[in-house]
RNA sequence: GGCCCCUUGGCGGAACUGGUAGACGCACGGGACUUAAAAUCCCGAGUCUUCGGACGUGCGGGUUCGAGUCCCGCAGGGGCCA
């Protein structure tokens, strides 16, 4: 018997799908959708694992929900503007056009050789410009629509490339690719108005009942709703104070008010800009902070550090008591109102402030238990619920409920008023990058920002730009950044920014549903296929592309486009792909390919240096243990690839690659090629009479059978693949050892077989296409119904009982399903180990759980 | 620091709503076939054992006739937010 020959079957039925047009997609009003997407990969250049993970899982989901009669849309594209084409450009010369287009071209003929059931008819890039022409239309539609805006913010500065950072660019304060110092600077950009829709956003996360708990927790963190007050604190002092009026403060805890010692601004706060005019301590203060970076995480680690400003504040609840302002390190601008009020005794930020600078700190919580007269804050601010004291008409009230009345309080007295606040902020999308989106806005002296006509769209990207000078191509062009105004004519300048990439991936889902249109997308496509059924990807996306995905979706319904309010209905986040790491003597890390047994039995490079073997880790460039889909491939062909993929860990958790598991899978997909050939000559032919007496060993396999079914239907439905793998293996067990007999076992054979190739179908496509045929079916399995369980066959005639003695098991009994409870009970004490074991002495109580256990109690 | 999740043989993992712990795979051991090897097929296997059984799901308690599963505390690992 041949062995399988991989190569030649899995080209032969990629050509066969393709030349059928298999897993094209038409809307086909009536019949039911599904929306099978796998996040859209970054054409790289190649694919990792961790694509042949993800598009393995989407692509069973996909070829099951076919075979279960969905119409079923399952597209692919490519997330391509961003940066690594840039730093190509500049490495090596070539345009980030050529190299991205060059790339996708690689990973499509990767994909394919996969044998992916996907739509290629829908196939884009988001640097097409039919994609980007729609995406300015979209951005105008924002614009028009107030939910774009320009505003100043504080940025991470990088003076060397003289490009924006992202806080996850900065390392230990320098550029990641520069290695500057970064600078804070403040520079205008476009910002997407999400906090609009926090609420909504929050809101909806409690339906979304096929969403992991864990995502929905992350973006709930990530909204940060919380209840609260803003305070008016009238502030006495210089000029500059008074033409402020009051100080507006943002807080949680305006049950604490009475424990205030002081209040504080930050940095950038207006008033200190403007009090910072005339003191130059206080303008060295303020550059120290900037030096600290943006990240939240830098500034609450930071040692708390003040300036006192000289200025007072009156308390909104008690003009006679007056509080000192400083301006301090941890008070966020972007957050609340960029003021606070301390209340040292329940903040452990204010209370370390406190300490520092000797400020009173005054409890006014007591916490339960707690006597009122010796109750005092030391080194932990006291955070916690308890009743309310040292607070004139707030003592004896509960924390929730002296919120609620100092509220009503400052509402009376028109000094603060309640409010909710969102952590969640505006999301800004300019970059200082040529290879994204052009911001179609052209701005004028005149007119301020004009949007660029409809007739004037798309704002192409310039082709012949530099890459020689740091900063922006775009905006060292010579001439694309210079027009006329489209409103008065007169001389203006383009928008030189590009949308941050996220924009692209915010709306890709919703072009696939009509990806040719001259429009953004066609409501009537996106009416009958959106929202997303299934969406699978990696963790990693949890809140921001997640996030603003849902934020453009709920804009797009607010435009006419699409009726969900949510794009996807289902999520899965599937886990990283691992793997063993090496190094050698002199700590470099060693590939896997480059690692074999030497003589002793210890490992080694193949030319002769002793390895050590390290860390599971997940598959990474710098540490070197990545292992190449298309070698995999190309050795044991993609269906071995997939199975491995599917076996043994669940697709949530994190998988562990080794050369044993892909070893492991390649004998499988061998022993399914030999069960099924070798047994061709004795089965009776397709679609044979089903025999009307099937006894003993055949019935039992039938059984088996169409347990099996149910089982891997209930398994991939539940996203458990490792388990319909094992069902699988356990199904071929059976059928390995299963002697046909009579004609009668030779149907039952045939039909067991068919099943197996069936099931096993999404998993490994090409194989069971392949024995599909040769079994001597004309249809392709991949336009193949899924098969039925028989209801009948699933239920046993005997069951096995265990049965427990005070709660250990002592024996099992076989019982006829649902037997009586006397009968087991009587099976039970018949059965001689148990007699043993109870020596005689009468059960005190028995409990009997039909067809599980027997449980006496003496 | 706060919140959330996880912890089962040598390893990855099964165990439906509390009811026979360890399915299935990997690795391992034994056997068959072979001149030999590879491949393949069959068998074995949680630990200890006086062969009756005893002990076993990170650790310590609790609830229950019965706990891997539920509750409380602790330890270790991971994630998110700070």
């Amino acid at each position: 018997m041949s062995r399988y020959n991989a190569k030649e079957i899995e080209a032969k039925w990629q050509q066969a799908w393709a030349a059928a047009d298999c897993f094209r997609a038409c809307e086909e009003a009536g019949r039911e959708k599904y929306y099978v997407l796998e996040m859209f990969p970054y054409p790289s250049g190649r694919i990792h694992m961790g694509h042949v993970r993800n598009y393995t899982i989407g692509d069973v989901i996909a070829r099951y929900k076919r075979a279960r009669g969905f119409n079923v849309l399952h597209p692919m594209g490519w997330d391509a503007f961003g940066l690594p084409a840039e730093n190509a450009a500049m490495e090596r010369k070539v345009h980030p056009a050529q190299w991205t287009y060059g790339n996708i071209a690689a990973m499509r003929a990767q994909l394919k050789s996969m044998g992916l059931s996907l739509d290629w008819s829908r196939e884009f890039a988001t640097c097409d410009p039919e994609y980007y022409a729609q995406q300015q239309k979209l951005f105008l539609e924002f614009f028009a629509h107030d939910l774009v805006y320009r505003k100043e913010t504080w940025v991470n500065w990088d003076p060397v490339d003289h490009t924006v950072l992202a806080n996850e660019q900065v390392i230990d304060g320098r550029g990641w690719r520069s290695g500057a110092p970064v600078e804070r600077r403040k520079l205008p950009g476009w910002f997407f108005k999400i906090t609009a829709f926090a609420e909504a956003l929050l809101d909806e996360l409690q339906c979304m009942e096929r969403w992991p708990d864990k995502v929905r927790l992350m973006q709930t963190n990530w909204i940060g709703r919380s209840e609260g007050a803003r305070v008016f604190f009238p502030l006495e002092g210089p000029d500059v104070a008074e033409a402020f009026g009051s100080l507006e403060v943002f807080t949680t805890r305006p049950d604490t008010l009475f424990g205030a010692s002081f209040c504080a601004l930050s940095p950038h706060h207006p008033l200190t800009a403007a009090l910072a005019e005339h003191d130059a301590e206080l303008r060295a203060f303020v550059a120290e902070c900037d030096r600290l970076g943006t990240s939240e995480e830098a500034i609450e680690t930071a040692e708390k550090r003040g300036y006192k400003t000289g200025l007072s504040v009156r308390h909104p609840l008690d003009p006679e008591w007056r509080l000192p302002v400083y301006v301090a390190n941890f008070v966020l601008m972007e957050y609340g109102t960029g003021a606070i009020f301390g209340c040292p005794a329940h903040d452990q930020r204010d209370l370390d402030f406190a300490r520092k600078y000797g400020l009173s700190v005054t409890p006014v919580v007591l916490p339960p238990e707690a006597d009122p007269a010796g109750f005092r804050v030391g080194e932990d601010a006291f955070v916690g619920d308890g009743t309310i004291f040292n607070s004139r008409f707030l003592d004896g009230l509960e924390v929730p409920a002296a919120k609620r009345a100092a509220i009503d309080r400052l509402e009376e007295l028109g000094a603060g008023q309640g409010t909710t606040q969102f952590r969640l902020r505006d999301w800004g999308v300019s970059r200082q990058r040529y290879w994204g989106c052009p911001i179609p806005i052209v701005h004028c002296g005149t007119c301020g920002p004009v949007p660029v006509p409809d007739d004037q769209l798309p704002v192409a990207l310039p082709e012949d730009v530099s890459f020689e000078l740091p900063g922006n191509p775009l905006a060292h062009h010579p001439e694309w950044r210079h027009v006329a105004c489209p409103r008065c004519g007169g001389p203006a300048e383009r928008d030189t920014d590009t949308m941050d990439t996220f924009v692209d991936s915010a709306w890709y889902f919703a072009r696939f549903c009509s990806p040719r249109a001259a429009t953004p997308m066609e409501p009537q496509a996106t009416a009958y296929w959106l929202p997303v059924d299934q969406y699978i990807g990696g963790i990693e996306h949890a809140v921001l592309h997640l996030l603003y995905a849902r934020f453009f979706t709920r804009a797009l319904q607010r435009f006419g486009y699409v009726e969900a309010a949510e794009p996807f209905a289902g999520l899965f986040t599937q886990g990283m792909v691992t793997h063993a790491t090496y190094r050698a003597e002199d700590g470099a890390w060693v590939e896997p390919g480059e690692v074999m047994r030497g003589a002793d039995g210890g490992l080694q490079t193949r030319d002769g240096r002793a390895v050590a073997e390290g860390r599971v880790e997940k598959m990474s460039k710098s540490k070197r243990n990545t292992v190449d889909p298309a070698a995999i491939i190309e050795t044991y062909g993609a269906d071995t690839a997939r199975w491995f993929m599917l076996s043994d860990s669940p697709p949530e958790r994190e998988m562990e690659w080794t050369d044993a598991g892909i070893e492991g899978a390649w004998r499988f997909v061998n022993r399914l090629w030999r069960l099924v050939t070798g047994a061709l000559d004795s089965l009776p032919p397709a679609g044979a009479a089903m025999p009307a007496e099937i006894a003993g060993p055949a019935l039992e396999l039938r059984r088996q059978t169409h347990k099996t079914i149910a089982g891997v239907t209930r398994d991939i439905e539940a996203f458990h693949f490792n388990k319909a793998v094992a069902r699988l293996y356990e199904f071929a067990n059976a059928l390995g050892g299963f002697a046909a007999g009579d004609a009668a076992g030779a149907w039952v054979r045939r039909e067991a077989l068919e099943t197996l190739v069936r099931l096993a179908g999404p998993m490994m496509p090409h194989l069971a296409e392949e024995l599909w045929q040769r079994l001597g079916h004309e249809v392709p399995l991949a336009q193949t119904a899924w098969p039925d369980a028989e209801a009948a066959l699933l239920v046993e005639e005997s069951v096995t009982l265990a049965v427990q003695i005070n709660g250990k098991k002592r024996a099992t009994i076989e019982l006829p399903r649902d037997a009586g409870k006397a009968a087991a009970e009587a099976a039970a004490l018949a059965d001689p180990a148990v007699r043993r074991a109870i020596e005689g002495q009468a059960p005190r109580k028995v409990i009997v759980v039909p067809n599980r256990i027997v449980n006496l109690v003496v």
